[in-house]
DNA sequence: GGGTATCATGAAAGCGCTTTCAAAATCACG
DNA sequence: CGTGATTTTGAAAGCGCTTTCATGATACCC
């Protein structure tokens, strides 16, 4: 390393130039003759210099990097929206920084210097239920960190948070998910969600239960159970839901929070020796890369999570203040079939 | 943003005293009277004030950043790695920046000035098979990027590319699984590999042999099929092999690359009548997060991606030149057993 | 051939910090 | 109260670039 790093400056002594020249030739373009580029160049190559982009955005005051928080990196479903914010912002020449939500959501001062100090030409934040207490705080942060960046929103952004959003329609996606197990011929349909239906902020409840009334069938209170996004709580939950029922009322269709509540669900009801689809369809939501290979393949809502990153990218870069919904599809595939009674 | 962004010198204008004191104050430490201290810090607080660290790396020429380069984020694989690194980076003070292989194997100016430019304190890298112009290529990038930061080396780093790393023992794992399944009784064991034998940096096959040959087994041609990692060619190299056998000869264990084509297996399996574990006993490796929820849940190998990213870290920040085997475990569950026969 | 437009180059001022060195203020103590 | 030691503060240089402005060199035209 070092040993006294060339800089431009060595450069320009070595090509016999001014460092403007060397400047020049370094960003292409401008009027610098054939044969100063040519000698520059070979300079370049044979110090291996390479220019410095901290003095470059000392200067410009562009950092070419975005920031993107995220909740956490392990859950596949935020590693596709990074992986497709990244993609954008590579696309645009920006790098793509990541941070975590439990470091972001430190005390008001840090968490704004987290991203401020680094000068990111943008930054987006994933947002979804924080406790009350937690959520002030984000608000606050919010607040303070737009007077150092652009920010665009993305998740399950309040309706009352001021920024350019992509948002999560779920309540529509809980709908027309019970829509469509109605269309099979369903009429007893649970749904394992994650939070108490009031701290939902994208409240699927409503839609759940707007779905049930389009089809005009009851809401009956113990379809409707709760997990904490696992599998493990999925499968306590189907557990729960079906062992204080008769199988005589047992629901014929579950719809999931996730595919992780899902694959729970798969346990639960093997266990309870329900065969999918014929006595139980099942839908997860987030299509995630095993979807496709359990037994039997799960039908799933895609988020477009990848979709997703890329339009936050482009809507920190486009700079404009739109709030928008993020596209999603159902992903038909063996896990719902029309019931069997 | 910006109109003017506030500088260490406002600072200090506002606050009477010189840039000097500012930038103690912003420190920490150093003498400064607590009277002083308050005012400025103050100030600071009233404006909003938020020291860039671009202009503090132009003079520390420390960035706190360090950059690690990954086949893919969209694999959950990687994704573990990246968390415990960055994890560890963010324990050290250390940002973490993500490059992709794909970017990162450019021509090898554009590749090295990648990373150089960015000025990070050190690199961490991600290397498995390159097929041989590519691994050219990529013998040349690592030895430019050299002489702009320290390097770390993880995966399946070839003996001979002298480096700091940490590395998969890929052969010792498939000797002691083959191990595991003899010492439950099986004696026609598969594996269903990614590469052919000669072209896999980890010689897993020779890992695979050694097991046999310890217990005194036969190799089988016909056990040693190839997928190329995927669910799907994990079910169709499985298809393969067992349909091109009489049942009589089929395989009681099959030891799979990884989660995902052990999955595909299933499917196979499935699809061929075969009981889990009572047929067929199966290992997967990775132990991805649906390992334990599939049915029967999948005995895997858990190479503790986190801990490899965060030992990469560590290695890094240290500056030692080891070489290291990343550690690994064999984690029991229900889908391997005694031989039914 | 003289004057003007055009191109190629260089000098120098910043960008916002850290850090060294020296000066000023305060303290300790006989 | 004076002196030296110590603490607190400030001035200024520099980090490695970009960019503006000025200058010298060429080209073009009547």
């Amino acid at each position: 390393m070092d040993a006294a790093r060339v800089n431009i400056y060595d450069v320009a002594q070595e090509a016999e130039v001014s460092i403007s020249t060397v400047s020049r030739v370094l960003r292409g373009a401008e009027s610098v003759s054939p044969e100063t580029r040519r000698r520059v160049q070979e300079v370049i190559d044979r110090l291996h210099y390479c220019p410095s982009s901290i003095a470059r955005g000392m200067t410009t005051s562009k950092t070419n990097a975005l920031g993107i928080v995220l909740p956490k990196m392990l859950n596949p479903f935020y590693a596709m929206i990074y992986t497709g914010a990244f993609d954008e912002a590579v696309r645009h020449g920006y790098s793509l920084n990541m941070f975590l939500r439990k470091d972001f959501l430190l005390d008001p001062q840090r968490s704004v210097a987290l991203l401020a100090e680094r000068r990111l030409d943008g930054a987006i934040i994933y947002i979804e239920y924080l406790p009350h207490e937690a959520d002030d705080r984000l608000r606050e942060i919010l607040r303070n960190l737009k007077r150092h960046m652009p920010l665009v929103l993305i998740g399950c952004v309040p309706q009352d948070l001021d920024f350019p959003a992509i948002t999560f329609d779920m309540a529509e996606i809980l709908r027309q998910s019970v829509a469509y197990l109605v269309g099979l011929g369903h009429e007893r349909i649970a749904f394992i969600g994650g939070l108490q239906d009031d701290q939902d902020p994208m409240r699927r409840d409503v839609g759940y239960e707007q779905g049930l009334r389009d089809a005009k069938l009851p809401y009956v209170a113990s379809y409707r159970v709760y997990g904490d996004g696992t599998a493990e709580a999925g499968e306590a939950a189907l557990d729960r839901l079906l062992d204080s029922l008769q199988p005589a009322h047992w629901p014929t269709a579950v719809i999931a929070l996730n595919d992780m509540v899902a694959m729970g669900c798969l346990s639960s009801a093997r266990r309870h020796g329900l065969r999918l689809p014929e006595d139980l369809s099942l839908i997860g939501c987030d299509n995630l890369l095993f979807a496709p290979h359990l037994f039997p393949p799960l039908t799933s809502v895609n988020l477009n999570q990848q979709r997703l990153g890329e339009q936050a990218v482009q809507l920190l870069l486009s700079g404009e203040k739109a709030r928008r919904q993020a596209e999603w599809s159902l992903i038909e595939r063996a896990s719902c079939s029309k019931p069997a009674g």
